[in-house]
DNA sequence: TCGACTGTGTTCGCTACCGCACAAAAGATC
DNA sequence: GATCTTTTGTGCGGTAGCGAACACAGTCGA
């Protein structure tokens, strides 16, 4: 299943058969380049995104311009629930973190979906409450965890959400997404790097120790890991 | 509309006429005392619950005891979005914040409602995003917000789920739901006391001036109101 | 009426992180 | 190859909140 397949996202890929039929002529192929907002605060989305190889933020932005990570979706989700949940928009918003590909399907045909009230709908429904874990560990995490346990939470959800040990990624960026300075990112990752977890380079890490970076971590990685691994079986279970 | 009517549980208020004559007798009084646990983290629920006078924290207890509130349920909600959203059970934990009755449901009849797939479930789903919000909001409000900022909101959010300006309280309780220190609650609690904001008195906080926490607290009270009301309007809406 | 307990106030040293300023290094551009 | 821009590293004073210890005051029960 490469990065050209639909499929390669995990809730287009448990879809039952019949849906799936229906759904591939609904589909269209995006591309999803670095900083690309894919809806904004407040806005009213036009369509839901399921990506298979990019990586997307959801976040928000205060008034003086401070951000904070909310949550983040990537081949295993979909971005824009808001849409079937019926709110239509969110106070917050979605930017590309990790540019890549995915499919899109317009706000109308993901509602109409949505309202067969079928396996779609409890997939999407058992997918939101994965997010909402994560989002509600997001705020403990922020509460109660260290800047460098941030930090490999943070490395290892994005790394889950790729192939291969290698993100795309500056120090800058991740700072705005964990809501801490640049420089708290700079001392953290200087010190994984010296104990040899990783290896930065101008906007590139490389993951040499996934182990390593799980047994520093705090306990918010796991706990949304385990989450996602129960509700969203790799196999269509209806 | 007192107490004793279900129909001051807000989501109840706004059921048609049709779903309301039918959940009626499905519906059973219960008291919620201070500290009773609605659902421990993991645990299959068996009901869920409309407080109508009482109100729910939801909290995430880490493994070495340590604690955060995720979210708040009072009047205006449901406690246990996990059943019907197909979870089952979360890694939370909900808990008794403030004393009071509600009405439950049991676990089977709120799936059979919820799967009918008209209103009832449309209605669930808004109250489930302005949840969201609530969660998400919460999260920046630890990454980026001081302790006074986010005792304010925490005051005005239990303050919107009461009637009277009255909250029961110690110290104490109040620094476990914002993963905060007692003795820090008791100095922030001290600046409100000494401008005039609240009077405190052992578990006893009346709040003199609600206008002047709005202007002392952060913009994440505002955001978390606003979707609630943009979600859940007063009447019904169908 | 005398504890015992619960809830609140206060102090002190400590640490993680902030805000700011600036230096250095690695591309990018010409 | 010289210059500009982006990205990363470092140092410094300031501060919010932590952990621990303890004093004190209502409240309740024996």
């Amino acid at each position: 299943m490469n990065a050209a397949d639909p499929k390669s996202n995990r809730l287009l890929a448990v879809l039952p058969e019949a849906d799936w039929q229906r759904w591939l002529p609904l589909l269209e192929w995006v591309d999803m380049p670095l900083g690309q907002v894919l809806y904004e605060s407040g806005r009213t989305l036009s369509h839901v995104y399921f990506p298979t190889s990019a990586i997307v933020s959801l976040l928000y932005v205060m008034e003086n311009g401070a951000s904070a990570e909310i949550a983040v979706v990537g081949n295993e989700g979909v971005v824009g629930i808001s849409l079937f949940m019926g709110g239509e928009s969110t106070p917050s918003r979605a930017v590309v973190q990790s540019a890549g590909k995915g499919v899109r399907m317009s706000a109308q045909k993901i509602k109409d979906e949505f309202n067969r009230a079928g396996p779609v709908m409890h997939l999407l429904l058992r997918y939101t409450q994965a997010l909402i874990t994560q989002m509600a560990q997001t705020a403990v995490c922020n509460r109660h965890h260290t800047l460098d346990q941030q930090l490999c939470r943070w490395l290892l959800l994005s790394l889950d959400r790729l192939q291969g040990s290698e993100l795309t990624m500056t120090q800058e960026l991740i700072a705005n997404m964990l809501g801490v300075r640049r420089e708290g990112v700079t001392e953290a990752a200087l010190k994984l790097q010296r104990i040899g977890l990783i290896r930065y380079a101008r906007g590139h890490i490389h993951v040499l120790d996934r182990a390593g970076l799980e047994r520093r971590t705090c306990e918010c990685y796991a706990v949304v890991k385990k989450e996602y691994d129960r509700l969203l079986p790799d196999r269509t279970a209806t």
